[in-house]
DNA sequence: AGCGTGACGGCAAAGGTATTCCGATAAGGT
DNA sequence: ACCTTATCGGAATACCTTTGCCGTCACGCT
C-alpha cells in the first residue's frame, strides 16, 4: 500500500517508482513504466497524500469560509468558487462559521496548519472593532504562511477583495422606483454592524436623495428571512405611511413579502416590495421580486483566482444590475 | 515556525516540545509546560498537520460529496454534516459533483488519498448499472483503506445508509390529496435512474391505489425547477384533465407553478400542485406549497455520526411527514 | 581507441511530528 | 546507606514521498 511495495513488486527503487507516478521532469524508461503502473495497479495503490505534501511543502487544498452555507446567497458565490477550483484540480475545504467570529479565525487557523494553498473568505465584513482586530491578526498570520487570500465582500484587510457594488446598485435601484411613481419609501435595513447592509441602505438613500426624496421609517432586523418579517411588522404597527418598501436583501423582502400576505396588504398593489441579490431559488416567489442583481458565481470564480494568484492586494468590483419585477409594478 | 524551533526556544526537546502541546498520555513537569507555551506563543508555532497527519497516519479530515451545493436539499444535509462536525472538531472538505459520476469517483479517490476519517455522499443512487458498479469499486477501496462511509438516499452499497422514507412519504401525501377531495392526479416524474424520484412516484402511486385511483397521467422531467417548467409545460400541452399535480420535489413545484401562472391557471383554484422535502427557503412561496417534510439536517448529523462511528452497515430510515398548504386548498 | 556526454537508476536526505525506548534522576522503603 | 521503583526528559525511529546527487553505462565523436 505505500510506494515502497509498488516499487518492489516492479523491481525498482522507490525514486523510479515515483517518477513514472508523478510523471515529473525525468521519465523513466517505457519498460519500467510498464511494470510500475502494473504493480500500482494491481496492489490498488494510493499515494499518501499528506506524504507527499510533506516532500513537496505544498498542497492542492484550498478554503472557503462562508457564514451560512444554507444561506443560498453564500451557496451561490461558494458554487463559483468550487467550480474554478475543480477546474484547477483543488480540493475544497468549506466551513461553515455559523455567522461566529471565533470560528472564523480557528477555521482559517486550521486552513493554515493544513498548509492551504489559498482560502476565501465570503461575507460581510463586521464594524465591531474587537474581533475585527482578531480577524486581521489572523489573517495576517495566514498570508505570512505564504498562502493566497481573497474576500468577499469585506474589505480592510491587507487581501484581495472582491467587492460588490452594493452602493451603486442599490441607488440604481431607488432611481428606478422613483421612476416608476413611488415616493414614500420605507427600508428595511440589516445589523448595523454589517458593511453589506448599509452600504446597500446608504446607497438606496443616495439614490433617493438625487430626486430630493428621503425615506419615511428606516427599520433594521436580521439580516435574515425572519429579520425581515419582524421588521415589516414592527413598521406596520408603527403605521408609517410607506407606499413602497425597501429590504436589503432577497431573503428579508421574501420574509417581508409573508408578513404582509398574512396581514392582507396587498403587493404590489398596497405595497411595493424591493430586494437586493437576485437569488436564484427565490426568483419564481409570487409576485416576483424586484431586485438588484449580482454575479454571485462569477465573483466566486474569481475570488479563487485571484487567491491562487498571489501578488499584490487587488480589489475588484462587480456591478450590480437592477431588475423590475412585478413587486413593484405600479396600476 | 517548526516544532523544532519552539523547543529550542524553550530549552528542551521536541519530545517534551510535543508532549506538552498536544497533552498526550504523558505530561511534562509544569516548568516546562510554561516554558515551551511561552515559546509556542511568542513564535507564532502552528503545528504542520500534514506532518500530524503522517506521524500519527489519521487526521481529522472528514469529506462530503454532495451533487449540487446550490440546491437547497443539499445545501441543508450538508449543513447538519457540517454543524456534526464542527461539534467534533472535524475539518471538512466538501466537493460538488455537479451530478457527474466521474467527479464522485475522482473525488473518493482524493479523500482516500487524504487519509480522511469518514465522508458522507449525498445524492439519490443512479440505476445506471456500469457507473454503479464503478462507483461500488471505489466505495470498496474506501472502505477497505480504514475510513467511515455514510450515503444519504443511496442504498445498495456496503455502508450505513440513511434512508428517506420516501415512498410512505409520498403514499401519505397521496391518501391527505385524496382525504381533501381531489381526484384527478397528475405526476411530475424525475428522471427514470434516480431512485429518489422513482421511490416518490411509486409511493404516491400506491398511496393512490389505496383508494382505488389511478393517475391521469404522468410526465418526467429533470430533477430541477427548469425540469418541473418544462415536464407541466407538456403535460397541458398534452391537455390531459387532471385536477391537482403532484412534483416529486419542491423546485420542479415551484417550476411548475411558475409556468402555470404564465399560463394563466390559477392554484389551486384549477390545479392543485404538492412537492416533496419542505426546503426552507420555498416556505415563503404563495400559494404555500403542499409538501412532504424530511428532517434534512437531522439526516445530515445522524449521517455522520454512523460514518465516523463505523461498524457493521446500518440502515436507518427517517420518516416523512405530510405538510398541507393553500396550493392544494379545496374551495 | 579514448574521451566526453548524456541518459537513467538508485541511494539518501529532507520535510515536521508522534512515539517508543532508554538512561538518568529522585523519591521512597528497608 | 543501599536498593527498588517510579517518573521524566531526550535521543532515535517511524510515517511516506519527493528530489538532489552520484555512479554507471552506452553511445557518439574525434
Amino acid at each position: 500500500m505505500t510506494l515502497l511495495d509498488v516499487a518492489q513488486r516492479a523491481g525498482v527503487s522507490v525514486a523510479t517508482a515515483s517518477r513514472v507516478l508523478n510523471g515529473g521532469d525525468r521519465v523513466p524508461r517505457p519498460e519500467l513504466q510498464e511494470r510500475v503502473k502494473a504493480a500500482a495497479e494491481e496492489l490498488g495503490y494510493t499515494p499518501n497524500a499528506q506524504a507527499q505534501a510533506l516532500a513537496k511543502s505544498s498542497t492542492n487544498v484550498v478554503g472557503i469560509l462562508v457564514h451560512d452555507i444554507e444561506d443560498p446567497y453564500f451557496a451561490a458565490i461558494a458554487n463559483g468558487v468550487m467550480r474554478a477550483a475543480d477546474e484547477r484540480n483543488l480540493l475544497v475545504m468549506l466551513a461553515s462559521t455559523f455567522r461566529d467570529a471565533e470560528r472564523e479565525i480557528a477555521y482559517l487557523a486550521s486552513l493554515r496548519a493544513q498548509r492551504a494553498r489559498a482560502a476565501v473568505m465570503i461575507g460581510s465584513r463586521r464594524t465591531d472593532a474587537e474581533s475585527l482586530a482578531r480577524t486581521a491578526s489572523e489573517v495576517g498570520s495566514f498570508l505570512n504562511s505564504g498562502a493566497g487570500l481573497a474576500l468577499v465582500s469585506q474589505s480592510g484587510m491587507p487581501a484581495h477583495t472582491i467587492e460588490p457594488d452594493n452602493r451603486a446598485g442599490a441607488a440604481a435601484l431607488a432611481r428606478e422606483l422613483v421612476g416608476l411613481g413611488w415616493r414614500r419609501f420605507a427600508v428595511l435595513g440589516g445589523p448595523d454592524t454589517l458593511a453589506t447592509a448599509r452600504d446597500r441602505r446608504d446607497g438606496f438613500l443616495a439614490g433617493l436623495a438625487d430626486s430630493g426624496l428621503e425615506p419615511v421609517a428606516i427599520e433594521s432586523g436580521d439580516f435574515t428571512r425572519d429579520g425581515g418579517h419582524a421588521a415589516i411588522e414592527r413598521l406596520l404597527d408603527r403605521g408609517v405611511g410607506a407606499d413602497c418598501v425597501f429590504a436589503v436583501n432577497d431573503v428579508m423582502a421574501v420574509g417581508a413579502m409573508s408578513a404582509l400576505r398574512q396581514r392582507g396588504v396587498d403587493v404590489p398593489g398596497q405595497l411595493g416590495v424591493a430586494g437586493f441579490d437576485d437569488i436564484a431559488t427565490l426568483r419564481d416567489v409570487w409576485p416576483g421580486l424586484t431586485t438588484v442583481r449580482l454575479p454571485l458565481e462569477q465573483m466566486g470564480r474569481r475570488a479563487l483566482e485571484l487567491a491562487i494568484h498571489g501578488g499584490e492586494p487587488t480589489t475588484e468590483t462587480f456591478r450590480a444590475e437592477v431588475v423590475l419585477r412585478e413587486s413593484t409594478a405600479r396600476a
